[in-house]
DNA sequence: CAAGAACGAGAAAACGTTTTCTCATTGGCG
DNA sequence: CGCCAATGAGAAAACGTTTTCTCGTTCTTG
């Protein structure tokens, strides 16, 4: 006799019914909009409050055609690297008022672009953080995106990017361990799908040039611990004595692999890793790597992501932020090295 | 006097025109039904691919009645714990063809009803990882969440739930402390509004019950890796040879303050952690944690939420998982134990 | 005091789908 | 050969809002 519909949603009508005003006013009453009467809103807000009454985002998503919401899309959500660019971009999102929903491809290149369109076409905007497709589909993809933002991406048709200087990085790297004596590197490259890897080989094409009598060699890895470590016995093999690896990830399961073997790092190697991940400094030894502003990357996406969807005109395309050597524990001289 | 509308999305009734039939058809035909003749359907397909069309999601979802979509609160996601837990609801639920939106409260308990609220009214359900707000507030606002599944929290209104045993965790982690000879105890308690932290208190009081010999001091702390690096010269001051921290972030930080003022580990102090997040394994020393199977608690979370959206009821509401104690480096015997 | 402006609120259209009705056509069967 | 069932597709309602129109009041002002 009293509550018979077993729990149906209380909408808008409800409250316009029990306020006996029409759905228009209870509407702009929520919305805050000045020209109501104040009693009447004041009612309206009083009805609205006993019955708990909270607006459908769905609705109301699909009348002012916003969902203020964007997508992202990662490669891989259990890299700490994405993990932080994903939390620069949530905190700074959600200061304006934004959500951001997840689309992670785990690696799955075939995946990205149907993830990226769902991610999109959900929301009112999508960054792409590190896609692994090629250019071509890259290419084709990014009109239909619109409004995007890239992260070490570029598009052909001008979309905004923000792009990390891979090839001085991987440069400076090498140039601190040939400082430190070593004249054999190795360079543990990541998946051919990443852009940013081939950022690195192109910077180490470079240093080649520059320094014509160190042998810079190189092995395919991957992106992973498990990838790093699984290389520790190829890397001993090599007989280089300073290892780059592709990121921290690969550098923290190449010292663990290693450490399994009896090698001391950096008495008989020197490793280096790249991202400066938020654990980096404390792995044993402390890693010696190339600092990204992750966070800031993400935080970054979102500031120009949000300038879009006001309809501003981005000033420059692309953003390119320099890496950071940090110096840490697991360089050091190069053993064959005469003491000086 | 091509196209002059500047961009207008296509929808389903430019379709309908182009294809010379109703709104009706061409949604039977997007959605697979099979009550539609095979030519009209092929016609349908072929002008939705030349046309590039693609159903808007948000009129689905008010057709519909559902978002596909869930949503999840953390305390903190620059906190690896979260991240992981993120991490496996994010996969699970891709799998069943889900999206997750996220809601970070930066730790602000004050903000997490009005977030939860949002994240759970843009999708189906939503899942709470470890609110901070108080009971009160947690079982007041649970009714209207559903459905909702609860990470380390329990609601008086059945919602179904997933929780750590951090009470019998950390009694382990004191027992194993204990075992290397250490008589003097000190626990750096997280947040006060955290449940955990609640739970870990209880376990220290049976604990304190059934080893009277053994003394167990309490001090604040916080939930991060600043908060541990801070707490160095008190942990050292307290005279305490085994310290549990809060997390393993907290207990990292300490492992950093320690290092700085020349204390070693495990050699004058041992440090304990708590969740065996990614990297504990990897710190130096390498960290003794109880592990939580953090990945799979997203997991199961989103498992739980997916039964509950079938309109399944479930069968336990709570789940218990057990901690593993991981002992590595930075426990050792106590240092004014008799060589034995 | 009357005419126009300003204002406040209701009616209705719009957003883009899905889905229930409804109806026309075809085929089968008695 | 006619009737009923089955089939396929269109019309229209529904989802829950926002927002544009429109119109009736009241206030202002000449």
């Amino acid at each position: 006799m009293q509550k018979r519909a077993v729990a149906r949603r209380v909408g808008i009508a409800d409250v316009a019914a029990q306020a006996g005003v029409s759905l228009a006013t209870v509407s702009r009453v929520m919305n805050g909009s000045f020209t109501v009467d104040p009693t009447i809103a004041a009612r309206v807000r009083s009805v609205a409050g006993e019955l708990k009454y909270q607006a459908n985002p769905v609705g109301r998503s699909l009348a002012r055609g916003k969902t203020e919401t964007i997508g992202i899309l990662v490669p891989d959500l259990a890299n700490p690297m994405f993990q932080a660019v994903l939390h620069g971009l949530s905190s700074a999102a959600a200061e304006d008022g934004y959500r951001v929903l997840i689309a992670d491809s785990s690696e799955t290149s075939s995946e990205e672009s149907i993830l990226a369109a769902e991610a999109r076409r959900r929301g009112d905007g999508v960054v792409l953080c590190a896609p692994r497709m090629n250019e071509a589909e890259l290419n084709e993809l990014a009109p239909s995106l619109q409004p995007m933002v890239l992260i070490n991406r570029n598009a052909s048709d001008g979309t905004p990017s923000l792009s990390v200087d891979y090839a001085q990085g991987i440069q400076e790297l090498a140039e601190h361990l040939v400082e430190l004596g070593h004249r054999r590197l190795l360079f543990l490259s990541g998946p051919e799908t990443s852009a940013s890897n081939r950022l690195r080989l192109l910077g180490l094409d470079s240093f080649r040039a520059s320094h014509p009598a160190v042998e810079v060699s190189l092995e395919q890895c991957g992106f992973s611990f498990a990838s790093g470590y699984d290389a520790a016995s190829l890397v001993v093999a090599s007989g280089a004595t300073g290892v780059m690896a592709f990121n921290d990830l690969v550098a923290m399961g190449l010292l663990s692999g290693l450490h399994e073997q009896g090698v001391s790092v950096p008495q008989d190697l020197s490793v280096t890793g790249f991202d400066d991940i938020p654990f980096a400094a404390y792995t044993s030894p402390p890693l010696t790597t190339a600092a990204v502003p992750l966070t800031m990357l993400g935080e970054q996406a979102w500031h120009r992501l949000h300038q879009l969807l006001q309809g501003s005109v981005p000033e420059e395309p692309e953003t390119i932020f320099r890496t950071e050597i940090q110096v840490r524990g697991s360089t050091g001289p190069a053993r064959s090295l005469p003491a000086m």
